[in-house]
DNA sequence: GTCTATATACAGATAGAC
DNA sequence: GTCTATCTGTATATAGAC
């Protein structure tokens, strides 16, 4: 049995993927669990307390997964489509990436949730940028590392950005196609 | 001197743009041109109205630059640059695609709204799987033309996203080089 | 076309009781 | 921790006068 500031954080973010941060309402959140929406700024004073700590939770836990890949995968080819799959499997749950949804909205976002949405692209990147650098050689393109990790990651971004909007997953199929087509 | 209707249009597709669908307001827009919000809703009844405008106009102008492409531009990478052209141009604005940010925010939109919104990417990437077809033996990739438009158009709307939240255009022009790259 | 005035709904946030 | 009650701000939208 889960407390009510985690029910509310799994909500939440569900809710922000899906929805959008603006859209996201105290009161609505509150029903979902059954308190009331006083209750919910207990937990999170502003809304921005809560955008933080979405912001952290999602960190923490892609981090994760991006250990995970280096462990696991062996080749370049191999991490890179495991990068991938993370973003297939929150097409597949009908959701945007946090970070892509925060993105559209960043002139809502206050000054420090902006600072952190921004670092969490930047560490994004710094990942790709460093995983295709450490396996240079199976790579075959006239683009630096780094170049690459941003073509990727901002590629994979719109592919479920445009994916949504066109009720299929071709963008994010095309995408990953045209990302592992430049790995040997 | 632009009429109210016009002046409300382009006030309207900026701050769009900008903040998104969700944020916009008729009061704000009022004020921005001196009038009252009841006055806006003599030109457009319901916000849906004023979003399908907006989507008929942006489709306009967009494809009206498609075609001076196709006339002015000979080589396949000329055409390509030329369509990259035109975001490189919204992201100097500070702007998303009109597309990219009704995307984001897809699950507010009216049912006959989602539906424009589908049939202006679907004829985007038309235009672009048609361009790189003609061309077929400029392109040096194993991808087909449908997967390469899908990418390249998801692919810019990414770039325009992320560079967004992070303040320069370094995603665009990493995007730019990235899709360049495939052509001869 | 534009206004005043208003109905209605919902948002974020806080005070204070239990 | 959760509640009731409330303040305050803002949104969409409409009725009817000029």
């Amino acid at each position: 049995m889960k407390d009510n500031r985690s029910l509310l954080e799994d909500l939440a973010l569900e809710s922000v993927q899906r929805h959008g941060l603006k859209a996201l309402s105290f009161r609505t959140l509150a029903d979902e669990i059954g308190i009331k929406s006083s209750s919910v700024h207990y937990y999170f004073p502003e809304k921005s307390d809560l955008a933080e700590v979405l912001i952290a939770r999602y960190r923490d836990e892609l981090f994760s997964s991006l250990q995970a890949i280096e462990l696991q995968s062996s080749s370049l080819k191999k991490k890179i489509s495991a990068f991938i799959t993370i973003f297939e499997r929150v097409a597949k749950d009908d959701r945007l990436c946090l970070c892509g949804m925060l993105a559209a909205e960043v002139e809502h976002l206050s000054e420090h949730n902006k600072q952190l949405l921004a670092s969490l692209f930047s560490d994004m990147e710094k990942w790709l940028t460093r995983t295709f650098e450490l396996q240079r050689t199976s790579i075959n393109s006239s683009l630096t590392s780094a170049q690459l990790a941003r073509a990727s990651l901002s590629g994979l971004e719109g592919a479920l950005l445009v994916d949504r909007a066109m009720g299929n997953h071709r963008r994010l199929k095309a995408q990953k196609e045209f990302i592992l087509s430049q790995l040997t």
